[in-house]
DNA sequence: CGTAAAATAATCCAGATTGGACTAGTTTAT
DNA sequence: ATAAACTAGTCCAATCTGGATTATTTTACG
């Protein structure tokens, strides 16, 4: 886990330089848009390599080879992603469910608008069976559905969401944000919707909101 | 529009015999799944004609290209949800507009279930600009969208919906159902939910319903 | 500073895959 | 029976594949 950058696993003596981290930081950024938009097997190192603007060699010396790339690239995303989610609930400690739900809702709506990866990236491996599918969901997707769960049947136990099986709920409100967010090139042909623009990015939260939370939140006990 | 299929073209003196029918149903099939699963860079003629039990060269002969072969694939899967749309559609003709939407949503999901390439196809071209996506736009989705916009406006001033942008509200209801489904593998991992169980489906459907169309069907006038 | 390690650049590779052209046969509708 | 429709089987040139190798530059650190 702690493996996933080359240069890491060198039992390195001297410290690494900081070009060699701006050069990652620019394969891992061109891998997940490459990634998310062609897929796995669709993508060619030398298209990222391209897009970074770096040599193609570069990506064997710092990540060893294309799978390991998109490990890498994958787990930035998801690890930055967590890191968000984390804060922004830090700060609802204290409030109600209902409220506590808003801010996980707008949290991974905006996260979602600014690196749409986060769901592309899920969507291409899952669109058949992979080994990277199995490894997403083992390292990031089921902490985070076993996490969220919870919260659905609390929400469902207050009134505030609709009854029905909690998981499809949790999934259904996640395809709202990223699966809409996916489709933005669509969306701005068929249906007049720019989902780059963060008013309308905003508009989509709260409807996400009103939808799956129509309920009140009840008074402190 | 006609001239999708090579054979077509021509100014055919002599029937088109029964086994070429075949060819190019079974082609287009594996062109469906492949490219659905592939994407369109990501997917080689070569799988497709594997796929089909077919040699490669008759792809072009059929088809006269990669790009014509993903068109005529496209347009059948779409052109077979739209007859079948219809259809359900001419059976709810008298009922109130809640009914009627009930027999879209499940309409819609079952289709997604049996083919879920129609969700599928449109994901992998929306993933970034390209023609594919501008035709499907303007001969697909552009011309269903317009027509189920107004039903939803319809249902919101009957408040059988919640109110807000139609729009974004009637594209929610889509992912949720052929998003939830292309996501299938994933839902296995994370959330036990197997959406290859037809009971889970309508499952799916009934959820969907409750969450979109909360509202009571107003008595008749 | 000097210098050794880290990082990058520039080629090169052999093999596979790409979409598609071409020809020679086989089916089949008329 | 025969000509058109169709299929099998080869072939091709171009591109792309992930990765190896070597030479050069940059940089951390004593």
């Amino acid at each position: 886990m702690s493996e996933l950058q080359a240069g890491a696993g060198r039992k390195s003596e001297r410290k690494q330089q900081q070009r060699s981290v701006l050069t990652q930081q620019k394969l891992l950024d061109a891998a997940l848009n490459a990634f998310s938009e062609g897929g796995f097997k669709g993508t060619s190192t030398r298209d990222i390599a391209e897009r970074a603007g770096v040599h193609h060699p570069l990506i064997t010396y710092h990540f060893k080879n294309k799978d390991q790339l998109w490990r890498a690239a994958a787990d930035r995303v998801f690890r930055e992603f967590n890191i968000s989610l984390v804060k922004a609930m830090a700060e609802v400690a204290d409030v109600d469910p209902k409220a506590r739900a808003k801010a996980f809702v707008r949290t991974y709506v905006r996260y979602s608008s600014k690196q749409p990866a986060l769901h592309k990236i899920i969507l291409q491996e899952a669109s058949q069976q992979s080994d990277r599918l199995d490894w997403l969901v083992e390292n990031h997707l089921q902490p985070l559905f076993t996490e969220v769960h919870k919260a659905i049947l609390e929400l469902q136990n207050l009134g505030i969401s609709p009854p029905g099986n909690a998981a499809m709920l949790f999934n259904m409100i996640r395809v709202t944000a990223g699966g809409l967010i996916a489709l933005k090139q669509e969306l701005k042909g068929t249906s007049g919707i720019d989902l780059d623009d963060d008013a309308q990015i905003d508009e989509l939260a709260e409807l996400i909101i009103r939808v799956f939370f129509p309920g009140e939140a009840p008074a402190e006990a």
